[in-house]
DNA sequence: GACGCTAGGGTCTGAGCACT
DNA sequence: AGTGCTCAGACCCTAGCGTC
């Protein structure tokens, strides 16, 4: 349990009714800031009575002496001495119960409360510990107060109803301390949550928030789940595993989805009686879902639904949680699959372009301006400095925005006059990795190096082996968050009055650039596909990226159907008849008319109209008239004839007939002649074309 | 190469801390 | 008590890698 106000340690203090040594009024128990859950976990034991359950102190907890100077007249020792002056005998029960309680700002007093309700919220209090960053005791204080006409907190009314004067602050607290007393007296009645279909998740130990708008704590109605047996296998899988938020949410939405498709069959409300053709009605649903905008979901997405899904299902056969469930209702890897789908060919890549990288570069004085985070900590230059260095670091490197917000504080190695960035991989768990850079990039980390240095004093000390430390003590990691990347560069873009992209309108204005295709991931795949667009080699670049598989690196950049069309656009002029004959045609034309066949084209009618797979003459291309060699193919088909020259000296070997011989050579010839007229034809373009 | 799993990133949004 | 800022959860997605 944190404190406001930020004190290193504190005091709780519970007043009693029943002192336990003279001379000390208050039972009190000294703990040191976070460790107060220690001295509550303390005080949990409580038992149920015939006609009440109330909590019991612990004999554990101890008693310790006031921290509060005895001279002091808020003093509750020195308080109790003052009252027995005039009546020697005095009680302390009957004094004590009517003494407000000397309270620091960093105490609360639970003594206003009746004695049902002061061990309901402080066993409230206990619980709601772990979901807290830091604990009010400001906010216990109000609600205390506002508790004060109060009976018990398990009643039906709602929060409004039970304290209407509340703030939202104090709302917000007791509706959790309700939660969670509402949760502990449910489960030693053994009344929940094994039987709700109302599942409170929080109190199932989940510490998660809300989607928009809600603002209760979370529950989910399990009665949207048709079926009686997929609700109630949900129910006690949730109950037992006690699932971590994410992994309840995906199966939750797999279950949802597959009580949708089981609706539409009869008979599915019996477990017994479900067939192989129920499992695959699931899977054709998880297939097809949709994402709640109403987009269909990613690939991965509805795998990883169908996994979740399933393997609550194997939880039911296996537990014994749904023991009539029938055996044939279980997923068939070979069949109940997800597949993948093909990627879009018109998709560009997520790449920003580099003209836009250039008038992001121009608006460089603008990033950090603004609502750039961090403001509070640091002064307008600093926090310009900071941001415009990570800018620098994430286009010239390709880092992963992690990797350069979580970069060491000493970051850079010069050997033999290369300078490398030393940085971890993450996401590969490989670490101390070296990348080389520009002179340029290592004198923007070290202009920022030089002012973070003179920054740490007034920085939280855990941040101190970073280069990017964290702003605020607050920050659950020791450098800054991907979030205030993220979001000062989305302000920063924003910030920048004109965008343009690629490509005009209709007046020959240059188009807007989608601005939303600019965050701080897109500049790893810029760095890729400026480094394949400069002929970086594919191994190399490999290498840069830190990727173990050349295939994860070819994720990275894709050729546009742009670029494509630049090929072929200069090809099909180059494009010639099986005589040599220049046959160009537009880009467009060439691709409807031809089709491909071995080293180049076929713009044979029937052929193309079979797409390729009805060639009259059985593919002898080199010596049809609707053959079109490309000229891309040339080292291929140089290849093709030495191919067909050792077969033909195999042939000979053999003694094989002449006519084999004769084929064998008919078709050397003919590709030796195409090659030889498409050499000519480009020897005689311009050097640049070739 | 398809499939499936895990770790973790991007983005949006609300909770709640910190400051006034 | 009001308000702006910070951070973490939800949801969906990507990257990396192992298995078949």
């Amino acid at each position: 349990m944190g404190l406001a106000a930020g004190s290193a340690s504190a005091v709780g203090v519970l007043l009693s009714d029943h002192p336990s040594e003279a001379g000390a009024c208050c039972r009190q128990v000294c703990f040191q800031g976070a460790h107060a859950s220690r001295w509550l976990s303390s005080v949990a034991c409580w038992r149920l009575s015939s006609s009440r359950w109330l909590f019991r102190v612990s004999s554990s907890t101890r008693s310790v002496r006031c921290p509060v100077s005895r001279a002091s007249s808020c003093c509750p020792s020195w308080r109790f001495r003052e009252h027995r002056r005039t009546p020697p005998d005095a009680a302390v029960a009957p004094w004590a119960a009517q003494q407000p309680p000397y309270l620091a700002p960093h105490q609360f007093s639970l003594l206003p409360l009746p004695e049902l309700l002061r061990w309901e919220v402080l066993y409230g209090l206990q619980q709601v510990d772990p979901w807290l960053r830091i604990f009010e005791p400001a906010q216990v204080r109000r609600m205390v107060r506002d508790l004060a006409e109060t009976g018990t907190l398990i009643d039906g009314i709602r929060d409004q109803q039970m304290c209407p004067r509340s703030t939202v602050a104090v709302l917000r607290m007791l509706g959790r301390v309700r939660t969670a007393v509402r949760a502990g007296h449910a489960e030693y009645t053994g009344t929940a949550p094994a039987q709700d279909d109302v599942l409170d998740l929080r109190a199932l130990g989940q510490r998660s928030r809300t989607p928009a708008g809600i603002r209760q704590p979370k529950t989910v109605d399990l009665r949207t789940i048709r079926q009686p047996w997929l609700r109630g296998l949900l129910r006690t899988w949730t109950v037992q595993q006690r699932p971590g938020a994410d992994e309840f949410a995906r199966t939750l939405r797999g279950v949802e989805l597959a009580s949708r498709a089981l609706a539409q069959r009869p008979g599915t409300d019996d477990p017994a009686g479900l067939r192989y053709d129920d499992v695959t009605a699931v899977v054709d649903a998880i297939r097809t879902a949709l994402k709640r905008d109403g987009e269909p979901a990613g690939w991965n997405y509805r795998m990883s639904i169908a996994s979740h899904f399933f393997a609550l299902i194997d939880y039911g056969h296996r537990s014994g949680a749904a023991d009539d469930l029938s055996a044939a209702f279980v997923r068939d890897p070979a069949l109940h699959r997800i597949p993948e789908q093909e990627a879009n060919e018109d998709e560009i890549g997520k790449a920003i372009p580099e003209p836009v990288i250039r008038q992001l570069d121009a608006h460089l004085h603008l990033l950090g301006l603004g609502r750039a985070r961090g403001q509070r900590t640091l002064a307008p230059d600093d926090l310009q400095l900071m941001y415009r260095t990570l800018y620098i670091l994430l286009r010239d490197t390709g880092q992963r925005p992690l990797e350069v917000l979580s970069l060491p504080r000493d970051c850079l190695e010069t050997r033999n006059d290369q300078i490398s960035l030393i940085w971890n991989n993450h996401k590969a768990r490989r670490h101390r990795r070296r990348l080389p850079i520009t002179t340029s990039t290592a004198q923007a980390i070290r202009t920022w190096q030089e002012r973070r240095e003179q920054l740490q004093a007034s920085l939280p000390p855990t941040g101190a082996d970073y280069l990017f430390p964290a702003l605020t003590h607050l920050a659950t990691r020791p450098y800054l968050h991907t979030s205030y990347l993220g979001e000062t560069l989305r302000d920063w873009v924003d910030s920048i009055p004109h965008l343009h992209g690629e490509g005009t309108d209709t007046q020959g204005n240059p188009l807007p650039f989608d601005r939303s295709l600019i965050y701080a991931y897109a500049f790893r795949h810029s760095y890729a596909q400026r480094h394949a667009d400069a002929g970086t080699p594919l191994d190399v670049l490999r290498e840069l990226m830190d990727h173990k598989s050349v295939s994860t690196t070819q994720r990275y950049y894709t050729v546009s159907l742009k670029r494509k069309r630049d090929a072929v656009t200069k090809l099909a002029a180059h494009v010639v008849d099986h005589h040599g004959h220049p046959s160009p045609s537009s880009e467009t034309a060439y691709e409807l008319r031809s089709v491909a066949v071995p080293y180049g084209g076929c713009t044979e009618p029937s052929n193309v109209k079979a797409a390729g797979s009805s060639c009259p003459i059985r593919f002898q291309c080199a010596g049809c008239g609707f053959y079109r060699p490309d000229p891309s193919y040339l080292p291929a088909i140089e290849q093709h004839i030495n191919e067909l020259r050792a077969d033909r000296e195999t042939a000979q070997a053999m003694d094989a007939a002449e006519f084999v011989i004769t084929a064998f050579t008919a078709q050397i010839t003919a590709y030796e002649q195409v090659t030889d007229r498409m050499q000519r034809r480009l020897a005689a373009l311009p050097v640049a074309e070739r």
